[in-house]
DNA sequence: TTGACATATAGAAGATTATCTATATAATAA
DNA sequence: TTATTATATAGATAATCTTCTATATGTCAA
């Protein structure tokens, strides 16, 4: 993914909110926009949209409900590939999955 | 430091492109004006100030010029810790410094 | 001190973004 | 099919951000 629009994604407070709420779990839109509370449920779904688009998550329909999941690996992939770019000579890697 | 100041003060085409100019010599303000070509000077001063109150670059004036280098430690830093904030599970280590 | 050069700041204009309300679409249950 | 629930989209508004021009500040040399 471009550094630019990786950084845009992660760029606004509601945003790394919702990313903090679904980075180990899967919420469906309610829940997320019960969670926040003070947000709507439209500007919920347009920052999923934006997180989608960037493919930071992953969305599961289950029944009426749509699921959503932070991709931890995309996103560390995404910081490593940062440091990568802007810090090359510090040794930025994954050194363990689960 | 906050990873919304962080992920903001990444999040535009230019700024990025000076972080990727003086990430690894330091480069007063006109030699990045010139080599950023299209852009004016207070711009790029306004840029500059955005990572200096980021604390992502490094400054150092030298008689009339000021020159910038971005600080790759901090940066490696910032990177991994959004990574640890939103990708526990994600093992994403500075492993190795130069 | 004055002039020249380098950078920062002020203020305005335009673009982008976040948010809301209203409404459309999709899925299910009755 | 119709009603209900869940989510997405459209369109408007306000806030934020980027960029510019004009100007101020800081440093050095004459």
């Amino acid at each position: 993914m471009d550094t630019v629009d990786f950084a845009k994604a992660l760029a606004d407070e509601t945003r790394q909110k919702i990313m903090a709420l679904c980075c180990c779990k899967s919420l469906s839109v309610n829940e997320i926009v019960e969670a926040l509370a003070g947000v709507t449920q439209p500007t919920v779904s347009h920052h999923l949209k934006i997180l989608r688009e960037a493919g930071l998550v992953i969305v599961v329909r289950r029944g009426k409900e749509i699921y959503y999941t932070l991709n931890q690996a995309k996103l560390a992939q995404a910081c490593c590939h940062v440091a990568g770019t802007f810090a090359p000579n510090v040794e930025v890697q994954i050194t363990k999955k689960e």
